[in-house]
DNA sequence: TACGCCGATTGACAATTCTCAATGCCCCGA
DNA sequence: TCGGGGCATTGAGAATTGTCAATCGGCGTA
């Protein structure tokens, strides 16, 4: 937890057994003995946009439980430019290579509020030893990790700009109820696609102006999904 | 298997406690009652360059250990066009997605001649639930399965078409002996880079002419590394 | 309220990449 | 030896994207 002041973030602990989310995370399939890992409480912390969970070639010495809000995975080239490589959202997990005592490989940024619960390696360690549950939960969170990374591969870095942008738009409002979706900064969105801030800017002024996207609040856009279906595949 | 006439394809039967690349695979840290789980032998094969080891969307029955060879891993844009998100070499595993109960998310086509053991999924899921170690090896086998898409989206989908087939070069020769590499046909150069056929071939036909390749054999090519990762960098 | 900062947008032009087509090259079978 | 067939290469022009710079607009602070 690093470039957060103590009045920025706000931290308390949890109890995992009583957890409102606890049957869409990671502890999802745990009895009452698996607990007995758990030998000092875990922490929670509600951080601002802008903060970092953890940096690439840190010692990974916790996984995050995202329980609300947006994070950022983001790798460096030698020459500086940046590349986002995935997203986390609630329920995800964050740092899942401290688990194989490797340091973590990306710098996570929080693209908005978050709240993470902060687990230490050595507890999840324990629990896996004895819970085929947890195990198959974090088989299962890899593949999600890897699928979700070829798709980036496939969606969001191949085709012209307008067809990434409209394939990043697609997503964002996918498994939601409505066509609403937020924004990212347009230079996010550039390091996601692989184009360059001002072809973002670009593509996204020109989707506005043709009414594929409508402002409808402070960084709230209704997306015309059809038409950018259409546009993705074209 | 498939689109394989028996002429073409050749099987045996595996010992796997006898194995000659026991220590690098999957089973590497087995204890001989592990190998209890296995009823039946597992089937090795040899199978020639194009042919398809599974189907995206087949129903996943099998991992399978590359003994030698190389895969490549090619998922379908709606309009057609494909993209190549990960190969794999001798020791890597394929079609970890089973071990979840999922279909396949890859065409998996051979590149080269290349030798398989198919191991049923039943097998591996019963050797899991009593072996720490396998647990371990399959973490990192996503692990490193995820680290190589990861690094695929930063070095080899951005940047110009110079710097991408530069840093794809340097990959295939690196942690090799030599400075000589094996070169993909231009498509597939292509589908790997984000870049159409054309672009990948007038790249490589560019570096050749600057010296930065040099033909030592039949599709064997020596590589300027230093001058390569000027490119890559730059 | 005025100022300054930061991000979004836009313009103009250069550079890169794509598209479509033609040509060259090599290997294999008739 | 002579034709294909498949892949690599090359050309020419269009389209896209990058680059560099200026402008705009909102928002918080002096």
């Amino acid at each position: 937890m690093k470039n957060i002041s103590p009045k920025e973030a706000w931290s308390s602990k949890a109890d995992c057994q009583t957890c409102a989310l606890r049957d869409s995370v990671l502890f999802s399939g745990l009895g009452e003995k698996d607990f007995e890992c758990i030998h000092s409480p875990i922490d929670i912390f509600l951080l601002p946009a802008g903060a970092l969970l953890y940096r690439s070639r840190d010692e990974g010495r916790y996984l995050y439980t995202i329980r609300r809000g947006l994070v950022k995975l983001v790798q460096y080239l030698p020459d500086g430019s940046q590349r986002i490589v995935r997203l986390l959202k609630g329920t995800d997990v964050a740092g899942l290579e401290a688990l194989l005592d490797q340091h973590y490989q990306h710098d996570a940024v929080l693209l908005q509020t978050t709240e993470v619960c902060r687990l230490p390696v050595g507890i999840i360690r324990c629990m896996d030893q004895e819970n085929p549950a947890l195990h198959r939960e974090l088989m299962s969170r890899w593949q999600r990790a890897l699928t979700e990374a070829d798709a980036w591969l496939t969606e969001l870095s191949t085709g012209s700009a307008k067809q990434r942008v409209a394939r990043l738009l697609l997503r964002l409002v996918q498994d939601r109820e409505s066509s609403q979706c937020e924004l990212f900064s347009r230079e996010d969105m550039g390091a996601m696609l692989g184009l360059t801030t001002e072809t973002a800017s670009r593509t996204i002024a020109d989707f506005k102006r043709r009414g594929l996207l409508a402002q409808t609040a402070s960084n709230q856009y209704f997306c015309d999904i059809p038409n950018l279906e259409v546009l993705a595949e074209g």
